[in-house]
DNA sequence: ATTATTTTTTAGGCATCCCTAATTTCTATT
DNA sequence: AATAGAAATTAGGGATGCCTAAAAAATAAT
């Protein structure tokens, strides 16, 4: 069954709503999300629900079934993966590449995501840190850990990061760090919470807590 | 100013039937190669023309202003650079990547194919031997010249086939041609036309006259 | 329990981009 | 110049997806 543009945004919002963690998906929650008003959601929402993408009850409010989670977890998939490559190989900065992604995610063809899945080297982050669904639904684990959680002496490797500020991101490009760099946490100083770590080879620079909250590493 | 991917896709139609060498184009011409009926397209070539970006006249048909060539531009630029990274990066066929691009072709952002074309090596050609326009409109040279036209003991870089039928594909696949392979002419048969060729060492099939005449070189 | 507030729904509209079915206007022949 | 055929246009509609304004229903607060 074809959906269109549209349909896909509203599939993909009940999907991020309910991720959430939103008990109760309301139409007005859902019209705010996707910047329309709610009247307008409800003509979308009965003909969701008349393709069985969605169930309606005003009790309960919106929620995907299993069909229409198909559909919102593939919009997610090919959201995440255009994010990486935009990234990494269009060398797009952190901040950019959501809205551009926000585009690509659409484009329709049955090959296309796992086809850019494989080139890309079937990442397991976006970088966000948000997992990519992979291609038969399952999820990677969600990287809680950040950097500031990493003991002493301990390595991981950066998955994505959670502010996206322009100060955030052009201290981590002075810093040197990107998605795939490896972190060592040389010591941590008690007082308040900051960090030297070790970058490469001979970068030991200190880092706030404040900073180290912000790194998601695995 | 902004413009709706419909009218993308008409600037982008005008510029190709203005290539092809119509000295006046239609709306019938026109709507025919969209796809819709002519009456649809009136209202659409008012719109263009109040945006100036085409000019119409009955007796001279429908012509592209500086600006609305701009657009058509990019457009093919984008479709063309898609292409390539379909067909190189993501290795779909020759035969699927244009209906892909004709969908990658209208994401918009000011940055994308500049940095698109830079990813693939800011290659010339796309897999069918069409000529890539560069960022500041030029063109580059369209190539004429096909395998069949490449002189006995001279040698050539494959740059797109004329050609997409699976048969042909496959037979491409089976003598290990693509893009940038470079093809030197061993013997040409005076008989049939048919020719000797060496591919990279050691592989020397002959080919017929026809074949040759669907492979573009440079 | 009765307001007050919020949420949902209805009703009527608008822009975009397409359609069919008539015309009207050209163009090309005779 | 008359006319057949092709091309362009008008008129009236339809689907999609959004809007505002007002009414109805549900929830929360007194």
């Amino acid at each position: 069954m074809a959906y269109s543009l549209s349909e896909e945004n509203y599939l993909k919002e009940i999907y991020h709503l309910s991720q959430d963690g939103a008990r109760k998906i309301s139409l007005t929650a859902l019209s705010e999300r996707l910047g329309i008003k709610a009247a307008s959601a409800v003509d979308m929402i009965r003909k969701l629900s008349a393709k069985r993408f969605i169930t309606y009850e005003k009790s309960k409010g919106v929620k995907l079934t299993t069909a229409g989670a198909k559909v919102a977890l593939s919009i997610v998939r090919s959201h995440r993966l255009w994010e990486v490559f935009l990234l990494e190989k269009l060398k797009y900065s952190w901040d950019t590449v959501h809205g551009i992604a926000e585009q690509m995610e659409h484009i329709k063809d049955p090959e296309l995501a796992d086809r850019l899945d494989e080139f890309l080297g079937r990442p397991d982050y976006d970088p966000h840190g948000d997992p990519i669904p992979k291609s038969d639904g399952r999820m990677p684990r969600i990287p809680k850990t950040t950097l500031s959680d990493v003991a002493v002496g301990a390595a991981c490797v950066v998955v994505g990061i959670k502010d996206t500020s322009p100060a955030y991101l052009q201290y981590l490009k002075k810093l040197g760090i990107s998605i795939g760099t490896r972190i060592r946490v040389s010591e941590r100083i008690e007082y308040d919470g900051s960090m030297v770590i070790e970058i490469g080879k001979g970068n030991r620079p200190n880092v706030s807590k404040q900073f180290a909250e912000s790194v998601l590493v695995d």
